[in-house]
DNA sequence: AGCACGCCGACT
DNA sequence: GTCGGCGTGCTC
């Protein structure tokens, strides 16, 4: 008797195991682990997962069920990602469903989306007879005689709506016995750009570069750091090592962050590898996702280029796993499981033989620390790559002088003189800012009231052109007040800008100059975002305005100048990487200035210009930047040092959500006492609200906590994700977060 | 996750 | 007396 070990499709902690089922003797030849399965569960079927084949079970043979049937003919998981789905159970404490379901589309579960077919024909005579024939119908039936030649011209196959003549013409040669009629699947393939592949010369650092990463290729095994200015052509040594892995008969996987998953990039690599290459990111409708998907694990494509979850494509064997920008903030999942697309990324190469290259002009620190231990190698690209003038002239403008001396405006002076300088000369122009909309808050002068939104603990957002206030949070809008609903008084005032203001701003600045604006409210629509690209590419705007989405991966030749608005917004935020997230960024945003032959300039606008994460990234200076940085962490304890965890507790109910917080602590301070040994391995900081205390009307509160890893910070972060398992007992949810990326 | 089984308040 | 509340416990 053989026996299937299923877990089932039901995210829950309580049948977070596998279920022994009977095989029928029809089915015992076709199952195998990693393929889905229709199972009886209680009283309903559900779609499972099968673990394991096995040849006796412990379970009662009276309350064994059959399996319902096999939904896939082939394993939907491959072998090494069931095992990568098994390190990632242990890794991130989370459940076996949580980690098999990143490995299928999400459109596979519950047969969502439909196969596409299309009629297909088949030649059954050899091409020349077809011919001949097509010559003696060519007067009685000249539709029949088109069909058939262009059949032969298709090389004897083809679909019939590509095809010339109606379903009838085909039906026809069908009954003659000519050809073959059949359904063939048809992927659904994004559409894309395609940038035509140009000889590159590699220059001399490219080169040595590629002189450690393909023989690692070849022997199947290494990881490795790129470290690279922006605009050094780390794209060129990402496309040499796909092809060596292709050649090699390997499959290849390119990480990017969502935000840079731009046209740009995609048209890269569709126009190196074409129909080899597979794209996946959020954009891309149902049926094109598992179509792309399908087309992975069918091997018909063999390079894929994503975002995040795309670290679990199924290819069959990986040669090289590229991580562009990675030190991203969004490589890190932020909902369950809370998996960082690296550290997966390299279980994976190490399981699977394949190298791992992770790129950045501004490595994360963690990265770097590992690059100097020696357990990543580093490569160096300190140079822009021959096409470019050198690496852009960065000013930090103090902006309190702005204000000692009477400018009151989001533009400075520096910039205003440089936006006109470069405007004067025909070039373009990048503003950033990280805060979309008008005023991101508004107030009542006479009282100091200000609009929140009713279920999150924030203020509200103005945005001009909807005419209304928004909440960053969880969406919700409401009408401005016209009189203030605490004093009655008309004194309604708009404070501190988003993009939208900087627009307008500009506007009145430059009446003649045309702006666009990219941020999460211009970019909507499926294609909202190419849109803005092409318009700006072809110049149709001179400036152009935006957030996050503007600071990655752009390549305008003709901009030369960039202007950061508020360049120290995110220096002062409760998080131990607010510093590494401000040099990131400015250094990233200063790299979108000067790309071609003409020089950049880039003018930042900041509160606190002698702040190190400033001064370092207006030199160009990462090692400076990292070797102050890493002190500040070893000596407080932060990551790369020590796990920074976080428990968030969540519960619409304020009380029960504190005491649940309150009771946690306690547990972790009885813990504690009890394996006296831990004392040295974590440092408990104190329970409090969280900065948002409160978001889609529930109320939050954490615990944070840093844990030494050595030596019993494997046990202890065991301990605790246990206690977050069990739920809370005033009812809160428990939500643990390891090194997150935010802290609000 | 569902859904049953099981023990206490207001209704024909 | 019963209908029905949702608190534990099980699903191969």
């Amino acid at each position: 008797m053989a026996y299937a070990q299923v877990v089932v499709e039901i995210a829950s902690a309580q049948v977070d195991r596998v279920f022994d089922y009977v095989i029928p003797e029809e089915l015992r030849d076709r199952i195998c682990p990693g393929m889905r399965v229709r199972v009886p569960f209680g009283l309903k079927e559900l779609e499972g997962y099968v673990m394991a084949i096995t040849e006796s079970s412990d379970v009662p043979a009276g309350r064994l069920r059959p399996i319902g049937r096999l939904l896939d003919d082939d394993p939907a998981i491959l072998p090494p990602l069931m095992e990568l789905a098994r390190w990632m159970v242990s890794q991130y404490h989370c459940l076996w469903v949580e980690a098999l379901r990143l490995m299928i589309p999400a459109q596979m579960r519950g047969q969502r989306v439909k196969e596409k077919t299309a009629r297909a024909a088949r030649l059954v005579l050899s091409g020349p007879d077809a011919l001949s024939l097509a010559q003696l119908w060519q007067k009685r039936a000249p539709q029949q005689a088109l069909a058939l030649r262009s059949l032969v011209e298709a090389g004897g196959e083809g679909v019939c709506a590509s095809l010339p003549g109606p379903a009838s013409v085909w039906r026809a040669l069908e009954k003659k016995g000519v050809v073959t009629l059949f359904e063939q699947r048809i992927y659904r393939t994004p559409a894309r750009l395609a940038t035509p592949e140009c000889p590159v010369t590699l220059t001399g650092e490219q080169r040595a570069a590629l002189d450690k990463l393909i023989p690692a290729l070849q022997t199947g095994g290494g990881r490795f750091l790129l470290h690279g200015v922006t605009g050094s052509g780390k794209t060129e040594i990402y496309l040499a090592c796909a092809r060596q892995a292709l050649a090699m008969g390997k499959g290849v996987i390119i990480l990017v962050p969502e935000i840079a998953l731009t046209p740009q990039m995609v048209a890269r690599f569709t126009g190196a590898f074409g129909a080899l290459a597979a794209v996946l990111h959020s954009r891309l409708s149902a049926g094109e996702r598992l179509d792309e998907w399908q087309r992975i694990r069918q091997g018909e494509a063999r390079v894929v280029i994503g975002a995040r979850s795309a670290v679990f494509a199924p290819l069959m064997s990986p040669g090289l796993i590229v991580v562009d920008e990675e030190h991203e903030p969004s490589y890190l999942s932020e909902h369950r499981p809370c998996y960082h697309a690296i550290e997966v990324a390299d279980q994976r190469c190490r399981r699977e033989g394949a190298v791992l290259l992770l790129g950045s002009a501004t490595p994360s620190l963690e990265h770097y620390r590992q690059a100097q231990a020696g357990g990543l190698t580093l490569l160096r690209l300190s140079r822009r790559a021959i096409a470019t003038g050198g690496m852009p002239r960065v000013e930090l403008v103090d902006m309190r002088r702005e204000l000692a001396a009477g400018n009151r405006s989001v533009i400075s002076g520096s910039l205003y003189d440089a936006l006109c300088q470069c405007l004067a000369r025909g070039e373009q122009a990048l503003l950033f800012l990280n805060r979309r909309g008008y005023a991101s808050f508004v107030s009542c002068r006479a009282c100091g009231y200000v609009e929140r939104c009713e279920l999150c603990d924030l203020s509200m957002t103005y945005h001009k052109g909807r005419d209304e206030l928004i909440c960053h949070y969880c969406g919700s809008t409401r009408p401005v007040p016209e009189i203030c609903p605490s004093c009655g008084s008309r004194s309604i005032r708009y404070f501190g800008g988003g993009t939208q203001k900087v627009q307008e701003e500009m506007e009145r600045l430059f009446p003649e100059v045309k702006t666009l604006r990219m941020d999460a409210d211009t970019t909507s629509g499926k294609e909202g975002h190419l849109k803005i690209y092409e318009a700006f590419r072809d110049h149709q705007a001179q400036v152009l305005i935006g957030t996050q989405m503007i600071a990655k991966g752009l390549d305008f030749p003709m901009v030369t100048v960039v202007g950061v608005v508020a360049a120290d917004q995110t220096l002062f935020l409760p998080d131990y990487r607010a510093a590494e997230r401000t040099f990131q960024l400015v250094a990233q945003v200063a790299g979108r200035a000067g790309r071609a032959r003409r020089p950049g300039r880039v003018i930042v606008q900041c509160y606190t210009p002698e702040h190190y994460a400033l001064k370092a990234a207006a030199n160009h200076d990462y090692e400076g930047f990292y070797r102050q940085e890493i002190e500040i962490r070893r000596a407080d304890g932060f990551p790369p040092f020590t796990r920074f965890l976080r428990l968030v507790f969540s519960h619409e109910d304020e009380d029960a959500c504190q005491k649940d917080m309150q009771e946690a602590l306690s547990q972790m301070r009885v813990a504690c006492a009890q394996h006296i040994e831990w004392g040295s391995s974590i440092v408990m900081l104190e329970g409090t609200p969280a900065p948002l205390t409160r978001i889609r009307a529930l109320y939050r509160y954490q615990l944070l906590m840093k844990i030494y890893p050595e030596p019993y910070g494997r046990q202890i972060e065991e301990a605790l994700a246990e206690m977050a398992r069990r739920s809370a007992p005033y009812g809160s949810q428990v939500a643990m977060e390891i090194n997150p990326q935010s802290m609000v």
